[in-house]
DNA sequence: TCCGTCAATGTGTACG
DNA sequence: CGTACACATTGACGGA
């Protein structure tokens, strides 16, 4: 897996990509936590005195490729990984780090969005069993009681369940019909 | 001009 | 205590 990680890099860094313009800014090391009160910006960058902070910087196209290839292998790296992967793509160590941890937070975003998403449609489908149960319930109700199924069946009046009978003590778990399913419970629900 | 995206920063926390 | 990570946030930039 990793070796055909390895590959994909390695053929699509055949083809050599400009280092990008503009990643030549040198990141700096994180600045110390009580060093900046208030809470902002330090940047600096050594090397340039342009005053402006924080130049925005893009990957390449290329760059953004290689990371994601190799992030679909593997979503963390080891410093050495690390280090290998920055050299290869002529980035930062740091940077290569950055990618990699914002693109494993947007990874859990989405993936918090497909669960949400899930959710609302088990809501949906719950919500309607639930219509139609208390229809039906509505209509049984309605019945003489001479008119059950089953002699010596009474409808709990709190819960609205089905009570009394023989299997109700010994069987709980059997329910004789399709409207006890829990759709949390399907083999879809991941 | 507003808004979405994304690289970068700051902070809190778990772990060895 | 240092390191690595998650998470929240900032701010530059580009497109509508």
């Amino acid at each position: 897996m990793e070796d055909a990680c390895e590959t994909q890099l390695s053929l699509a860094l055949a083809t050599p990509s400009r280092p990008s313009a503009h990643c030549h800014r040198r990141l700096q090391p994180r600045a110390s936590p009580k060093s900046l009160e208030g809470g902002r910006r330090p940047v600096i960058c050594d090397e340039e005195e342009d005053s402006d902070a924080r130049k925005k910087i893009r990957l390449t196209r290329e760059q953004s490729a290689m990371l994601e290839i190799r992030f679909r292998c593997q979503s963390n790296l080891t410093p050495k990984q690390k280090q290998a992967l920055a050299k290869q793509l002529n980035l930062q160590p740091r940077q290569v780090e950055v990618w990699f941890q914002n693109r494993r937070a947007r990874k859990k975003l989405k993936q918090t969005e497909m669960d949400c998403e899930f959710l609302k449609r088990c809501y949906e489908v719950l919500s309607k069993e639930n219509q139609m149960l208390q229809k039906e319930l509505q209509e049984m109700k309605a019945l003489k009681p001479t008119q059950f199924p089953a002699a010596g069946l009474s409808i709990c009046p709190t819960c609205g369940k089905i009570a009394g009978g023989d299997d109700d003590a010994a069987a709980p778990a059997t329910p004789k019909t399709d409207h006890f399913r829990n759709p949390f419970s399907h083999s879809e629900a991941r």
